[in-house]
DNA sequence: TCAGTGATTAGG
DNA sequence: CTAATCACTGAG
């Protein structure tokens, strides 16, 4: 952390580590579910909203996952050692979050659908002012945007990934959404 | 239930 | 170059 931006309003805690996010994307997935998204917000405070719903794309063989049609410029941060964020628009309107992870060259990633009181991906972006700069931000070193440990370990519960229809029977029945 | 909205992608 | 597609949202 720089000192540029160390006020006393700086939220302490544990930064979540590069291990964490390396591992394969159905244990960070489950694992983001409690911890702390800490934001940079407009006036340089730092926001503190707690993970609640996430979903896992799961590499190549996912045909839900972007990666399934190959690397791309888009999908290319999802082939990088995990720990970074993928962010992409959809619909021409929303930008979408998403957590890299896994080894280097496993393309996979968390989708972020609820943090705090924002539910919906979509939402999430627009209330944080989250577009393409942050593609490829490294959330083991930025400073505007990280995930934090502080002990909170709820209840997790499981369901089908959502507006996925087109993935096919197996992969749109997998249990790959996380939520409190 | 359905329109809005534009980047991304495959294909010619 | 063209055209289809889309990990969504909000209005009616």
């Amino acid at each position: 952390m720089r000192t540029k931006f160390r006020t006393s309003r700086m939220p302490s805690g544990t930064r979540l580590s590069r291990e964490f996010y390396q591992r394969d994307v159905l244990a960070v997935a489950q694992d983001l579910i409690g911890k702390s998204m800490i934001i940079r917000l407009p006036d340089m405070s730092y926001g503190n909203f707690p993970v609640n719903e996430v979903e896992a794309y799961r590499g190549s063989e996912d045909k839900a996952c972007h990666a399934f049609r190959g690397r791309t410029r888009r999908t290319e941060i999802m082939y990088h050692e995990g720990g970074m964020l993928y962010v992409y628009l959809i619909y021409g309107m929303y930008w979408m979050l998403n957590v890299v992870t896994g080894k280097k060259d496993n393309p996979q990633a968390v989708l972020l659908r609820g943090v705090g009181n924002h539910h919906g991906p979509g939402k999430i972006t627009r209330s944080f002012g989250i577009d393409s700069s942050f593609y490829g931000e490294d959330l083991t070193t930025s400073e505007r945007i990280w995930f934090e440990d502080k002990g909170f370990k709820p209840e997790i519960k499981t369901g089908l990934r959502i507006g996925i229809d087109y993935a096919g029977e197996y992969w749109k029945t997998r249990p790959w959404r996380y939520f409190i």
